[in-house]
DNA sequence: ACGTCGACTTGATCCAGATCAAAGTTCCCT
DNA sequence: AGGGAACTTTGATCTGGATCAAGTCGACGT
């Protein structure tokens, strides 16, 4: 019943059939892809590629998280983005990639050789057009991150981070729930432009004043999810409490 | 000679043609577009669209500078990117606007019905295909953006900033070339993640080191690009003199 | 059970950039 | 030409988050 991440396995039934870039495709067409793709898996931790290596592949994450990255010379890193299954790895019509992808737990990819992927481009526009979607989506989440990097304090900073994990997890029959934490504390200080001390002190001032509850380091729970909005500093007309 | 923004203008002789989303359309794609376009020209300072408003149109910015900014209640602003001719306008697929348009400069659009021109993406691959390689571009400018502001300093930023200026702008001929500042002090301070007066010591800085020269408040000149480019905190390998 | 290593917390101090304040400059508008 | 208003520079001071420096916690191997 579950799907293993192996070349004969149906698209029909790959967990992100209907968000990847697939999604528009009818059977002919992911017959197309079902011919071209190859899984491969990496370790938690360990780089997927680094910015600057060739493009071989172009790539859909199937499972686990990657994170987008860039590092300057003397050792600063930004996160730039999350990959979770569905996301897209490459650009066609580049050669090179612009930043490192680097696996935050096991992840597992479902690869497309360059030349061949970008033909497929070419000649499906249900490709494109889902691609096209996905990349505008991608660039509004990329601006509104832009916002928070460059003016919110670090207690907005984390409290936009935990509502972020908090509404993309939420299920709606549940009570009080509990989440869990996909990065360390400092991968979460590359995330949000900040170091691991301000996280961490962050962190226990929110527990202090009774918004959320650390079952252990990586899992918790919102006590307050009003006061959590509150404290992200995003418009109040969000404000609405689920 | 000159192109004058009148609907009855053929696209043929549009000074965006190559470059923006019909710029792989053939010629009977090209008329389907000029039968739809409209323009719409705004002064200086005027808002184009807010943040929440209905999507009625999308647009090509044809000729001036226009920002996206989001604002938080309390009045901090960030620009999440300038809107230079052949950028798009909107998110097919999308109701409302997720950022403050706002005209820099005079600034001309060629407008599209929304329900028409999204009928139109469907239809034409190559509205679809050009789509998506405009917003990743702008996509891997947006993320290089977020390692600015996240993790360099004020005077890198500003480096940076005068740098994408000089790269943009440069002609390859022309010996000593003088640059323009688009931007008001206060605005690169909200592009930049910073306040106004930090900008204005930075680029006194700047100039006391012998980097840069100004002709008045809004025309430099480069006096060291190497320099510059070292206070940009990028990589050592771009270093490459031109 | 014990050591050790990686992840985290907490405390003390520092500093880049914000904030507050006051001039100086340029460009209109009449 | 003169009076503003908008923009910019410069100075003085403050502060949020960085940096430096010990600890603490917990998981895992022996």
């Amino acid at each position: 019943m579950t799907f293993v991440f192996n070349e004969r396995e149906k698209c029909g039934s790959c967990p992100i059939r209907h968000r990847a870039i697939c999604a528009r495709c009818d059977e002919d067409e992911l017959a197309l892809l079902e011919g071209m793709k190859s899984y491969q898996t990496f370790e938690a931790g360990q780089p997927i590629i680094w910015r600057g290596d060739d493009l071989t592949h172009f790539a859909s994450l199937v499972s686990g998280i990657a994170s987008l990255s860039r590092t300057l010379e003397d050792g600063r890193t930004q996160m730039v983005g999350l990959l979770l299954p569905s996301d897209f790895v490459g650009r066609p019509g580049r050669e090179t990639v612009d930043f490192d992808v680097t696996a935050v737990t096991e992840v597992t990819l479902c690869r497309f050789q360059r030349r061949p992927f970008e033909d497929l481009v070419e000649r499906v526009p249900h490709i494109s057009q889902r691609m096209m979607e996905m990349a505008l989506d991608e660039l509004t989440a990329a601006r509104e991150w832009m916002v928070l990097l460059g003016r919110k304090t670090a207690r907005e900073k984390i409290a936009t981070f935990l509502e972020m994990i908090v509404r993309r997890e939420t299920v709606p029959t549940q009570a009080i729930q509990e989440y869990k934490l996909p990065l360390t504390r400092e991968e979460i200080a590359n995330f949000l432009g900040l170091t691991l001390e301000t996280i961490s002190r962050q962190l226990t001032s929110l527990k202090k004043d009774g918004v959320v509850e650390f079952i252990d380091r990586r899992h918790f729970r919102i006590k307050d999810l009003n006061a959590l909005h509150l404290a992200s500093g995003d418009d109040a007309d969000g404000g609405v409490i689920v």
